[in-house]
RNA sequence: GGGCGUUUAGCUCAGUUGGAAGAGCGCCUCCCUUACAAGGAGGAGGUCGGGGGAUCGAGACCCUCAACGCCCACCA
């Protein structure tokens, strides 16, 4: 049953008393109680579980939590789980740093193995699934503090729905769309020149890519010519270079090379003839305007490599070294194989940076370098967690076909309803800008692994051409240590037997399956037919091209739909100096303190008020406005319930005023539902709470003497009926940002949760307020606004008498403020008849009051 | 190099079909008024980034410039 208001309401402890109860309750609980029609399904974004929660997560995650709740006071059964993004890169990084371990799948697993209490200095070298088991262990501690700040906060989300990315049912989701997509020829294994970080050892994709403006240098270089023309030089960023030189190209109409297209010049120090090319890509003014072709120095490269049919020289390894190489045996053909040698021995085993300083010298010692390095910076590829730039190597990849679809992707983005709707350019921006299919396979540990296996011939070659692939019934696999149907753990790496592929996905080839896995894909057709395609997919702009584009492309291929329909982007949250709050800026300010200082309910204030996709500046002063909110909350739903006794529905609203204030109240629900519909949570907020300040600060002051029954019965019983129903909507209006402060006042005079209450309509309101004038409020607002100033410039009580007022205003005004001219002339201590009016142009209010003397 | 966004009071920001510049914080003054002193009432403070233009009328529409931020880019 309802409970009555306290005597002292406090905001203290709310947290932690609402979401037991409605733990308990199953207040948020996913009832599939109805069709799809009546869900409303959000793909939550599965933060990345790697320490903590910053305040950008709580920030975010309430936007979409404001939406939910509305939606739920709609009516739709909200399915609105929870995830970890648990594996990747970003947890093999913290399992390394927090016990002090690094993999070595070539070691063998130690059952008995344990990591120390703390990391010592020299890493420790540990199995694969050694390490594997050390993520999971740390994931699971991670979980549960997240969980528990989630809970703090409030959000709906449903408790007994939450999933990991590295989990048994994700890693059968991924696993199951890599077969499909490989049934379907649209994943395919390529050995290519791919972007490389030698630090993680692993391939990267093009979206995870980030340029960093580096200090570099030009260095011009002369390649000899050959056929008695003369010799060229060239300017290069990366003369250690020379020893992978394939060709020179310049661009077919610059004069300066025309007449060399076709001829050969030999490279410096190596005496390697390549040919000179033209192509369209060669910049005229760049440099000398011809150029070196390496495999490979960039992407460039790999562009004329591929359209030029050059050979491959590949000198850079997977560990950033320049490999050793045979000048009499390999690829290599010089004019002068011993000096090559000679001088190729010099670099070998280094590093590409020490190699550039080593051949720099050389090039000096022979003349060949023209001028001394130019410095300069300019930018250069990165992996978006790396430490050094990007290698290009060649290596054997799994892709997933993006490229040749590009135009229906784009199609696909425009079918999404962005909000705000700017973003789709983003969208727009990287699909055109592809410039490759989506590589999918990384080389690490804590992923999911490729569900394939490949025959070993008999003479110990294995053949990647002839994949063996599971049932699907049999998902998820781990190839590295279970073999396929039809062969025997000893056949593994023999002859006629089999190897495991040895790579895992890229954690965004299982992220683009969240829709999937939530909605329970080939494993809940209840569940998915209720769920999929999604309503709401929530997120931050820079992960457009990542998650939102990959899922886009997952959902495309499998179901040829959208994974949802709208899309909701969040903006970042900036430190006082608008810098983006980040973990590398060491700026982030972790949420449980604020939670716990201001408030759940605050620090939601502060979160809902920045609007949809807009950068919002971190301000504690929004979030002390917020916990001001909250306490006005529960005094003024203490004072209303006690005048009105709580109860609508049992008179008639019949006085002018009464009538003027649910009218405004009526523009107010449907400005704050257009606004909800339209995913502007921020606007519905900024509405209520200013509806709600006029409310309490002249409303309430309005009719107090009258709702305590100063004057008629009929006017009295109008008053309190009008308040009742002002409360009710309002309380309903504030719940999806303060969950806990509505629900507290909820519960002083209603059964059930607010969260589970109906959304307030205009049809409820409809009798008392059809056809009100608004403005019999904001005429007596105004008159009793100019009695306060009055009060206020002679520095005297608010309480103070008055002894007469005079109003002018337009006729109409003065007609609307007759009809609460009692109600006014009570709240401002009028004596009674005291107040006369005039005709005039606008409002001009005269007072006198009484001399201090007669208080 | 291309694109998107932002620019309104000292600060954080509203201002949705163009019609007399707004809120909160901060600051100043006053008030213990039985819902609220973690409060209330009132006040000061802005040529709405600059410059053009269409309009009876522009913070809002068009053009242009600038600053800041972000996204994208084949960066020798």
């Amino acid at each position: 049953m309802a409970a009555t208001p306290p005597e002292k309401p406090t905001l203290d402890g709310l947290e932690e008393r609402w979401s037991a109860r409605w733990d308990e309750a199953g207040t948020y609980r996913f009832d599939r109680a109805q069709p799809r029609e009546g869900v409303y399904s959000i793909d939550t974004p599965p933060p990345t579980v790697s320490g903590s929660l910053h305040v950008g997560h709580v920030f975010s995650y309430t936007h979409t939590d404001a939406v939910a709740r509305y939606k739920r006071m709609r009516g739709f059964d909200v399915f609105y789980p929870m995830g970890w993004d648990d594996n990747g890169l970003p947890t093999e990084r913290r399992v390394q740093n927090y016990y002090g371990v690094r993999c070595d799948p070539t070691l063998h697993y130690d059952p008995d193995f344990r990591p120390p209490d703390k990391p010592g200095k020299q890493e420790i070298a540990i199995s694969r699934r050694n390490f594997v088991e050390l993520c999971g262990i740390l994931v699971e501690e991670d979980e549960k503090k997240f969980e528990e700040l989630w809970r703090h906060l409030g959000l709906s989300v449903d408790w007994s729905m939450t999933y990991t990315t590295i989990g048994e049912r994700a890693r059968r989701a991924a696993q199951r769309g890599f077969l499909r997509l490989l049934a379907r020829g649209r994943a395919y294994q390529r050995v290519a020149p791919t972007l490389w970080d030698v630090d993680f050892g692993t391939a990267v994709s093009q979206a995870e890519l980030e340029d960093r403006e580096l200090p570099g240098a030009y260095h011009a270089i002369r390649f000899a010519g050959t056929d008695g023309q003369d010799d060229l030089v060239i300017e290069t960023t990366r003369p250690e270079l020379i020893p992978a030189c394939v060709a020179l190209v310049a661009h077919p109409d610059d004069a300066r090379y025309r007449d060399r297209f076709g001829h050969e010049v030999r490279t410096p120090l190596f005496g390697v003839r390549v040919p000179v090319l033209a192509h369209d890509l060669a910049d005229p003014a760049k440099g000398s305007g011809i150029a070196m072709i390496c495999t490979f120095g960039d992407t460039t490269d790999v562009t004329w490599w591929r359209e030029l049919n050059l050979p491959v020289r590949a000198v850079v390894e997977r560990d950033g070294r320049l490999r050793t190489l045979d000048w009499g045996r390999d690829e290599w053909t010089s004019d002068d194989p011993t000096a090559a040698q000679r001088n190729y021995d010099e670099l070998a085993g280094r590093t590409t940076k020490q190699a550039q300083k080593r051949i720099v010298d050389m090039l000096r010692e022979s003349g060949d370098l023209v001028a001394e390095p130019k410095p300069i910076t300019h930018p250069v590829k990165f992996y978006e967690r790396g430490e050094r730039p990007l290698e290009i190597v060649t290596s054997r990849q799994w892709f997933i076909n993006t490229l040749d679809e590009r135009d229906a992707l784009l199609r696909r983005g425009s079918e999404l309803r962005w909000h705000p709707p700017h973003m789709e350019a983003r969208y727009r921006a990287w699909v055109e800008g592809l410039n490759g299919d989506w590589l999918i396979s990384r080389q690490r540990y804590f992923g999911i692994p490729f569900p394939v296996w490949y025959p070993v011939r008999a003479d110990g070659t294995v053949d990647h051409d002839a994949p063996i692939v599971p049932e699907e019934s049999a998902l998820p696999v781990d190839p590295s240590s279970e073999p396929p149907a039809g062969y025997t753990e000893e056949q593994r790496g023999k002859p006629d037997g089999f190897v495991g592929d040895p790579d895992v996905m890229d954690t965004w080839a299982t992220s683009s399956l969240t829709p999937e896995l939530v909605s329970g894909w080939e494993e809940d057709p209840d569940l998915f037919a209720r769920t999929f395609p999604m309503d709401l997919r929530p997120q931050a702009h820079e992960i457009i091209r990542t998650w939102l584009f990959s899922t886009v492309v997952r959902a495309h291929y499998e179901f040829d739909a959208l994974p949802w329909r709208d899309v909701a982007i969040s903006g970042w949250v900036l430190d006082p100096d608008r810098k983006k709050m980040s973990k590398s800026k060491g700026n982030v300010v972790t949420p449980m303190d604020h939670l716990q200082k201001f408030g759940s309910d605050a620090v939601r204030y502060w979160a809902a008020s920045g609007r949809p996709g807009v950068d919002t500046a971190f301000d504690e002063g929004q979030m002390k406005v917020g916990r001001r909110l909250a306490i006005k909350i529960l005094n003024a739903s203490k004072f209303t319930l006690g005048v009105s006794g709580g109860r609508t529905g049992t008179a008639d609203v019949s006085r002018a005023l009464d009538r003027a204030m649910l009218a405004q109240l009526r523009e107010l629900v449907t400005d704050a539902t257009d606004a909800f519909e339209g995913y502007d949570y921020a606007r519905a907020l900024e509405r209520t709470e200013r509806f709600f300040w006029s409310f309490c600060d002249d409303y309430l002051e309005l009719v107090k003497g009258r709702a305590y029954g100063s004057g008629d019965a009929g006017g009295s019983a109008s008053a309190q009926e009008a308040l009742a129903t002002g409360l009710s909507v309002v309380q309903r209006l504030f719940a999806p940002f303060l969950p806990f402060v509505t629900e507290e006042v909820w519960s002083w005079w209603q059964d059930g949760s607010v969260h589970r209450s109906a959304w307030p309509t205009v049809d409820e309101l409809g009798g008392a307020s059809g056809g009100a004038d608004a403005s019999v409020f904001d005429v007596a607002a105004d008159v009793l606004g100019a009695i306060r100033k009055a009060k206020s410039d002679q520095r005297r009580s608010l309480r103070t008498p008055v002894t007469r007022v005079v109003v002018r205003d337009t006729d109409s005004r003065l007609a609307a403020l007759a009809q609460a001219v009692d109600d006014v002339c009570e709240a401002g201590n009028v004596a009674s008849g005291a107040l006369v009016t005039e005709a005039g142009e606008e409002l001009t209010v005269e007072v006198e009051l009484a001399p201090p003397e007669e208080q």
